[in-house]
RNA sequence: GGAGGGGUGGCAGAGUGGUUGAUCGCACCGGUCUUGAAAACCGGAAUGUCCGCAAGGGCAUCGUGGGUUCAAAUCCCACCCCCUCCGCCA
């Protein structure tokens, strides 16, 4: 969300936003909801001036000039509850456009409609090359007894899967070296809630857009589908002390996505899941747009670093406008190679808000002068799994079908080499 | 699941229909005193929003949303959250 004044002081920059973002929003609308909004607010508050006023008078006044301010009040009274009837009907039109209003893509976001306008930045490593004829993920891990699909979907349903053995040992390796290297970053470990209330996910920004995409149990709460939520909340409607800032979480939870616009997309194996689990940074800071990026900048680093200590060729894109969110300013991702598919998949996701979530979230710190501001936030995948382990296992896989363990992950699965019957 | 008690300013905690945006305390800021500090004393200070160049003024805010009333922190209803005891349970 952003403020209103700023909305109505910089339309032409909310209508380009729009437009590079491709919503159909119309900030002229919302400019006319809230001229009606403040002529109606003029009134109701002249008139309750009124009663406010006439109410010290009843206390102190004799019993004839007493009768007849109650009449009078009486009238205003009734005037007062349509013009606020009124407002209450103009206040949900306005709610349903503020939620709406995109933040603005910052200058060195390329313009385009989807992720095929995504500007590569960056590649690290080189695709791998092999000797023999590859396989893929879901060969090799059924093969070693790492996943079982079949049972996965027999027990979970639909993208339903298990992870076992080397499947299991792999991943909490992962985890294990995401915490370790973001601990020496000075990130505060968090395991954080994936069951959140409503309010979490409005403040976040994917409510009330993405309520197709989230589980949602029969007690009204929903299934988060990033720790994001959770830690963005945690200190939801505070004033933190500037003193703490910057704030910085690794927040590790499941994630769930009902993935409700991809039936037809990778509907095989370990790359789009119902449910997987995340470590996940996240960053609050002064309200100030180079720490932001300053920050974000930070954030890719920390994850290109991670990456690069698993020795998984990557790449990093900067998305376009048409694929960043409502409340992005600017997103990176790290696409890792997949051998089997002869491209690069998303892995990681990083990006910055400025105060979008805070003020939704009414989370804010007093700054020198002493003036309460919105705090600034940014997040970022520092470990996603099992999708990582797709193009884990598919570059590191040897001719006779095991999987040569990482070096850095060695300590932690307990294994150089991941054969059969292991 | 059953029974009870609560949600008030940064914190703590009064306040049961009318100058109460809200006593007192702690913390905070300024001053006096002091070589300096502490203590003591004096004074200041909530947040949001609207009008205004400003000075200043209006309105809102006592968990949330409704209702009663000329008037609600205070009365009524619903919901949310917290605490205590019992039950169940990883």
């Amino acid at each position: 969300m952003l403020d209103i004044k700023f909305i109505r002081e910089n339309q032409s920059l909310i209508a380009e936003a729009s437009r590079k973002k491709r919503l159909d929003f119309k900030v002229e609308e919302l400019i006319a909801i809230d001229d009606r909004r403040l002529g109606i607010l003029g009134e109701v508050e002249s008139l309750r001036a009124k009663q406010n006023e006439a109410s010290a008078q009843i206390v102190s006044v004799g019993a004839e000039e007493k009768a007849a301010l109650l009449v009078e009040m009486k009238n205003v009274k009734d005037l007062l509850q349509t013009k606020e009837e009124e407002l209450k009907e103009i206040m949900k039109d306005w709610q349903k456009q503020m939620v709406q209003v995109p933040n603005i893509p910052d200058m060195s976001v390329p313009e385009g409609d989807d992720d095929s306008a995504n500007a590569e930045s960056k590649t690290w490593g080189d695709k791998t090359v092999f000797d023999f004829t590859a396989r893929d993920h879901v060969e090799l891990m059924t093969m070693l007894d790492m996943a079982d699909f079949e049972r996965g979907t027999k027990v979970a349903g639909f993208r339903g899967y298990f992870l076992k053995n080397a499947g299991a040992r792999l991943s909490f390796a992962l985890w294990q070296l995401a915490f370790d290297m973001l601990q020496d970053e000075g990130f505060a470990p968090v395991m954080a809630p994936s069951l959140v209330r409503r309010e979490a996910l409005l403040g976040t920004g994917y409510l009330p857009q993405g309520e197709e995409d989230l589980y949602k149990t029969q007690d009204a709460d929903y299934l988060a589908g990033t720790a994001e939520v959770g830690l963005m909340a945690l200190h939801m409607d505070e004033i933190v002390d500037s003193a703490k800032l910057p704030i910085k979480y690794a927040g590790f939870s499941p994630c769930f996505r009902r993935e409700a616009g991809s039936h037809g997309k990778d509907t095989k194996g370990l790359i789009r899941v119902h449910e997987f689990f995340k470590i996940e940074q996240l960053i609050l800071c002064e309200a100030n747009h180079a720490e932001s990026v300053a920050w974000h900048e930070k954030l890719l680093a920390t994850a290109e670093k991670y990456m690069q200590t698993l020795g998984i060729p990557y790449r990093v894109v900067v998305n376009c406008t048409g694929d960043l969110g409502l409340g992005q300013v600017k997103k990176y991702d790290i696409e890792a190679w997949v051998p089997g598919e002869q491209k690069y998949r998303e892995t990681h996701s990083i990006s910055y808000f400025h105060d979008f979530q805070t003020r939704r979230l009414n989370l804010k710190y007093r700054d020198a002068e002493g003036k309460l501001r919105f705090v600034h936030s940014l997040n970022g995948t520092m470990s996603a799994t099992p999708r990582l382990l797709v193009s884990l296992v598919e570059n590191y896989q040897q001719a006779d079908g095991s999987i040569k363990v990482p070096l850095a992950l060695q300590k932690y699965v307990g294994q150089e080499i991941i054969r059969a019957n292991q």
